[in-house]
DNA sequence: GCCGTTTTCGGCCCGACTGTTTTCAGTCG
């Protein structure tokens, strides 16, 4: 692991830990901030330290600078590793059952000796947790119920399993006569790549009646919490909903502080009292008068921005961006003007050719960028040498039939384990475009992986580079690699990272788009498409384009065709 | 533990709901 992502790994652990030994809560924070701040800038610890860089970086002052400077030099951080020494690992794992915090896990530990999920579960099955202070029935009921939520659904959905569920909520609330406004909030909103819970607000003058309805949802499993102005229900899948009320002229204060992270609307607040006002979900107060807004583009009027796009409301740069006045608008799923990276039934795609590129057609786009799998990707029915010029033969048949569409050749390369590529260069250099993507051996090195992906992205026939990390969301974690190396090496080299748009992947990060938007990095939306529904995946990998700040300039395929035909001939 | 035109101490964002209490702590977002 490099330096910088232990350091973040050992402050996020520190806060929780201070939190659980019931340190000054604002010391815990300031942990948590470091930490946040250490992801925001690129490069190496060991770089920072030496080069001085350290020193400007907020939130870090002389204690945790001391502490960095120990990891560097001796490998760990003393009083981390006391502090980790003073409780069994298993508490850090009870903290995320929902409904237990710092305080109550530390009483379970010091009064039960509680330590792992296995032994609360007995615990709370057998009474054990009433005389405690603090503890009765109904909270050992709790426990046990996210316990079992827990386990089920490790708590979190990806985009294509969250948003059906909003979709057909946000009908049902739309539907109800009260209801004046209503609008999806939270994470969701913001697009970010997994949710723990979908978060809605309404506007109405008769909150009871929305309430009602709400919990006795026919999707809901059980009521979490039933209140007059806010009420939680699990539904059957696992989902968590959130349903917050306010009054119609409260509706846009709401709607920003149910979409904002908790850190941009941290920020929010404090700009808001840097100016002599105060921020919440009622309202814009200077002193007792409200400040009038009628929605959230006038509320950060208010605070000296332009509106700010609900994906970029993380609290990472978006403020630096809406205090500019001429900043480009975002990506939109309209400007996309084809694709890159499908597969069809000559590897491991489910609809022929033909009915790849009519499909991509009656979509209304202009070109399609086929790519099966290489000849090493054997389980996927990868293309052998034969079968390449089959397929060329028969895109150059299909190519005769429209003059407003093109399909391109392409194939998705393996990138083998020594960074090669899969065919023999006379073969390389028939195709429009290439693809390079790792599909095997991910047990390397991180400094070996990020040589082994540089090699292939310096390959001259190489045009992209595909699903970067290998991460598979909720499943299984990229693999170790050094991803600024990757991006600044695809810039030197003119290669295209894709954002693969399949939900389970999303990667290139978001995180690391706004990197490559400042050193020039191009991107491709592409869809990774091995049916016909999965080509319009490229709605998620839109909304990641606009997390990353991006705008159409700088995504490759809202190219018009002719532009395409220019920069692949 | 950080920070500073309120500058070396005393702040550090704000509110809802639950379950336990009998006025509030804990958790969550």
């Amino acid at each position: 692991m490099s330096d910088k992502r232990t350091a973040i790994k050992i402050f996020e652990e520190m806060a929780t830990l201070l939190e659980l030994q019931g340190a000054n809560p604002f010391k815990s924070r300031a942990y948590t901030k470091a930490a946040r701040e250490l992801q925001q800038h690129e490069g190496q610890l060991s770089e920072w330290i030496v080069s001085g860089a350290i020193h400007s970086m907020k939130g870090i002052g002389k204690s945790l600078k001391e502490k960095l400077i120990e990891l560097v030099e001796t490998g760990k951080i003393r009083e981390h590793e006391e502090l980790r020494a003073s409780f069994p690992d298993g508490l850090m794992e009870m903290l995320k059952i929902p409904g237990l915090g710092p305080k109550k896990a530390r009483t379970l530990y010091q009064e039960l000796g509680l330590s792992n999920i296995d032994d609360l579960e007995e615990a709370c099955l057998t009474d054990k947790l009433l005389p405690l202070p603090g503890f009765a029935k109904k909270t050992q009921e709790k426990l046990l119920q996210g316990i079992e939520q827990l386990r089920m659904y490790q708590g979190r959905f990806r985009l294509n399993q969250a948003l059906p569920y909003a979709k057909q909520i946000i009908a049902d609330l739309r539907a109800m006569p009260d209801v004046e406004q209503v609008e999806l909030g939270g994470s969701l909103r913001r697009w970010k790549e997994t949710v723990k819970d979908l978060d809605f607000v309404v506007a109405t003058r008769n909150p009871e009646a929305v309430m009602k309805a709400f919990v006795e949802h026919p999707l809901k499993e059980h009521i979490i919490a039933h209140g007059p102005t806010k009420s939680s229900i699990t539904l059957s899948s696992g989902l968590n909903v959130d349903l917050r009320t306010v009054k119609p002229e409260q509706y846009p204060y709401a709607l920003m502080h149910f979409t904002g992270s908790k850190e941009h609307n941290t920020t929010m607040r404090k700009r808001a009292k840097d100016r002599d006002m105060k921020l919440n979900e009622y309202g814009l107060f200077r002193g007792d008068t409200l400040v009038e807004c009628s929605s959230e583009t006038e509320i950060f009027a208010a605070l000296g921005l332009h509106f700010v796009p609900p994906e970029l409301r993380e609290d990472r740069d978006e403020f630096e961006w809406a205090e500019k006045a001429d900043h480009p608008p975002l990506v939109e799923l309209s400007d996309i003007q084809g694709i890159f990276h499908a597969h069809s039934t000559y590897s491991d795609g489910s609809a022929t050719l033909r009915e790849m590129a009519e499909a991509t057609r009656d979509m209304g786009l202009t070109y399609l960028g086929i790519t099966d799998h290489s000849r090493t990707a054997y389980y996927a029915g990868g293309l052998s040498i034969e079968e390449i010029q089959q397929q060329h033969k028969e895109i150059d048949e299909l190519n005769q039939e429209w003059k407003d569409f093109q399909i391109f050749k392409g194939i998705e390369s393996d990138i083998l384990g020594d960074g090669s590529l899969d065919y023999p260069e006379e073969i390389l250099a028939q195709f429009d475009f290439i693809i390079a993507s790792v599909h095997s051996q991910f047990n390397m090195s991180s400094e070996e992986m990020t040589a082994r992906i540089i090699r292939a992205i310096e390959h001259p026939s190489t045009t992209m580079l595909g699903h970067p990390t290998g991460r598979l969301l909720l499943n299984r974690d990229s693999y170790p690699i050094d991803i600024y190396k990757i991006v600044d090496a695809a810039i030197a080299n003119n290669v295209i990272i894709e954002i693969n748009s399949n939900p389970y992947r999303l990667d290139l990060d978001w995180r690391i788009l706004g990197y490559g938007r400042e050193k020039g990095l191009v991107v491709s939306v592409n869809p990774d498409a091995h049916t016909i529904p999965g080509i319009s995946d490229i709605q998620y990998g839109v909304g990641i384009a606009r997390k990353g700040g991006l705008s159409a300039k700088h995504v490759f395929n809202t190219y018009d065709l002719p532009t395409i035909r220019e920069k692949l001939g």
